[in-house]
DNA sequence: TATGAATGAGTGTTCATTCAT
DNA sequence: AATGAATGAACACTCATTCAT
């Protein structure tokens, strides 16, 4: 079908022109991102870039989109063990040092008030998004489990994750890389677990 | 005296101008602040607010400071009770609560890279703050007088704190507002501090 | 051709912003010259100056550039007689007669230490540009075919071309037009040669 | 008298505000030169400044004037050998010398077109100034003395100084401080003079 | 579909000069 | 005599977006 080949070519650009975005974020970061940095790399004209995004902000939420995709493939493809609480780590680890080495993607993404963006990166409001709800089904299985006792697992899920957010971002703002600031964050956080059993 | 005289009305400008940029940054944010906007609204020229700043930074980082130093305030005269535990706890719903009431400055404020600013909202690295400080301060004497045991102070008032301003930021982002979110974090979060004792 | 239609606009378009700063060099001399007054000046918007040359020191040296190369064409076209040293001094009152004809463009040409300036119009250091082996050469040649005599052909031209380029400027700067000046300099020039010889 | 106290101390500011302008030049250029820059450097207003000096270029005028005068002496100071050829290379020398420890000074006074500064730098036109009166002098006892010849001393002098003038200019624009070539270019400016006798 | 010229509104900053006090 | 606040007119440069072709 003619369409499919025009849709299959319309796919193209858009992914040459986000791919362009990623280099230019990735060498210079979100602020110095402009629609004619993107069109001179592709060699295309400003104009053209307009015919398959809205405008800078739709490639910019594109752009964060992919990325968190990127992150969530990361948290579901972690291998459980047979330790729940290890298991709890671990995705908390791989959390972080994907965040660590995504900053500039991580900081947009997460300190971005675009609803768009906020439909995968809330913790706090709303439905709960997919990786909340990852967290949240691993609280309530440490609940019938283990020696563990959740009062309300999605609050304890809000409370962990923003936790681990201040901590990503903080590293990022004081260009502080140490992991072992975050194993320990996050051991800290787990005894907070042990704690609210009765 | 003359010179009291002229000073207080170079203070008085000063803080016209302090003033209009408080308000633009409260209607607009801080990414709209413009000196030309500051001018305007004073009905001075662009010029003249060089003679009252070197150039817009010192504009930003003063109304930082300002913000800060009042924050400081607001947790140097929390009144102590007899219960050490309930003295950072309130504490910390003090700092949220200012934090709450002061999104933009305090967004701007624990996101600024700029190392003048990080001096003072500095975290994980470098010799610990005022602020950092005086957690610390507190978490040593609870070491000593209660039952809680904490292995290494410092390296828990990172936790505390960083934690706290993932809170922070994640309510401003996510436009939330609810009190009980904030109580229900300081809770959990204390029951860290009992988990760490053997 | 499209193509061929548009960059030829493209080029209007370029040589009318050109002609624009020329106009206000040649009226108020390139101290004055500013991109507001060449947007002005073609009834274009100040961003849109920016579509064809990437900053104002580009403009300044496209003018420069133009005015060096009419020059140095002038240089070449001169008619060779088959008397040498007449034809230096021939090669010199053009070369006067040019920079007096264009008293802007020669001073701030000549007095540019702007890198790619200088590659023009090097005379003492650096390898020798067209112009000073144009001298060369005649130089060598007048050593061989006549009874001039010249140690370093190179060192006594560098000599030849500060001296015309002092007169010059002085004459610019004096606002002095008379070409018995430039003659009368020459001549005097014309007599080192000679007295070079043993 | 007081009148003469009052004068007295008016030209102690005035020397005050002179010697910062020097500093400042010194270090940054003259294009770096600004009446704030002044008088923050004497603890002076801004509008004092005014009280001095009628406006800014009256005080690059008056810069170059002292400046001007540091040379004319140096000229004049110069102790006469008994070879007249010898004492006007010196003299060249001398002012050579000079002009290329003063850049600034030097580009910014010999390439002033203002009138006041030009009565004390003209070389081609109108009365000759002191320094040309100079040079003419040695040529007229060059002329008696020696076996040169000299038809036209005045317009000898405009041919030495000018070209020596370039080569300076020439020097500065290049950045090249090499002696040598001083040494070579007044060399064969002598040479100049003995080619003229018949 | 693709172009790219053009815009318009903006940015921070500089500086000589004036003038009321 | 001295102040210094205030001005006004500049300056170069950026960028998302529009639209006629």
């Amino acid at each position: 079908m003619k369409k499919n080949v025009k849709d299959s070519k319309k796919l193209l650009v858009k992914t040459a022109i986000l791919d362009a975005a990623k280099d230019i974020v990735r060498l210079d970061g979100f602020k110095s991102l402009s629609i004619r940095k993107i069109a001179d790399q592709i060699d295309y004209s400003v104009g053209s870039i307009y015919q398959y995004y809205k405008n800078k902000d739709d490639i910019v939420k594109e752009l964060i989109k992919v990325k968190y995709k990127e992150m969530l493939d990361i948290l579901k493809n972690q291998k459980p063990t047979n330790h729940l609480v290890n298991d709890i780590k671990n995705k908390f680890i791989a959390y972080s040092t994907f965040a660590l080495n995504n900053k500039d993607y991580y900081k947009e993404m997460m300190l971005s008030k675009d609803p768009n963006v906020l439909s995968m990166t809330r913790i706090l409001d709303g439905d709960p998004t997919p990786g909340m709800l990852m967290l949240v089904n691993y609280l309530e299985r440490l609940n019938k489990d283990s020696d563990f006792s959740i009062n309300n697992p999605l609050d304890t899920a809000k409370f962990l994750w923003s936790s681990v957010f201040g901590l990503m971002i903080k590293m990022m703002i004081e260009d502080v890389d140490d992991m072992n600031l975050v194993e320990n964050h996050i051991d800290l956080l787990m005894n907070t677990l042990k704690g609210t059993k009765q």
